[in-house]
DNA sequence: TTGGTATTTCGCCAATTACCGAAATACTAG
DNA sequence: CTAGTATTTCGGTAATTGGCGAAATACCAA
């Protein structure tokens, strides 16, 4: 879970989460819409990968990107580990 | 919302959330609680209010903190800029 | 005012991070 | 195999970050 916190710790790599959320990409087309360099973006690529944020799926020379939804509920309840009220525990009985 | 997710990034200080969501906590308790020197709390704390994550509370020498969990809503609705589906949109009508 | 406690600020350091351009790798059509 | 495209890896750099100890600041009882 810390993978995940660092990783959306970055403006850039949240900017391309909320573009993979529209719709799955090639590494080619995000690099497109951002103002960085192609390496720059690769390496962002990989922290996204290593926190499952997003999933990579090659075709010959094209990589596309996806966004990993599954560990959406993951975040969340880590969210509540520090933000839920103190009366949690008992409501979830 | 960038200094929230900046803030969490750090398991330090997600540790502190989630001390002070127990219970509120002063500086001096805190510090107890972590292996870290006085001022490297200090320096978290700072963080942790400027994101609004917390919320400090002078009385004499002491300084009390405690959570502040009406971002929460925020972070997940940030949450959801790039993890809701995309069927999102339609369904808040 | 002094002394003691609570806490922060400051200066320094090592590690990490985001960015870049060049080089390398992966793939494929011709 | 070669040339071209797609993408990553690599080495270097400047900025940022988390940690420390010392100094400074804030507060208050005596």
């Amino acid at each position: 879970m810390n993978e995940i916190f660092k990783a959306l710790a970055d403006p850039t790599r949240r900017e391309i989460l909320r573009v993979l959320r529209e719709q799955e990409r090639s590494a080619g087309e995000l690099s497109d819409l951002f103002p960085l360099a192609k390496s720059t973006l690769s390496g962002h690529f990989n922290v996204l990968k290593a926190a499952d944020l997003i999933i990579q799926d090659k075709r010959g020379t094209t990589i596309t990107y996806c966004l990993n939804t599954s560990v959406f509920e993951d975040v969340v309840a880590h969210l509540f580990d520090f933000f839920a009220p103190r009366e949690t525990p008992k409501e979830t009985i």
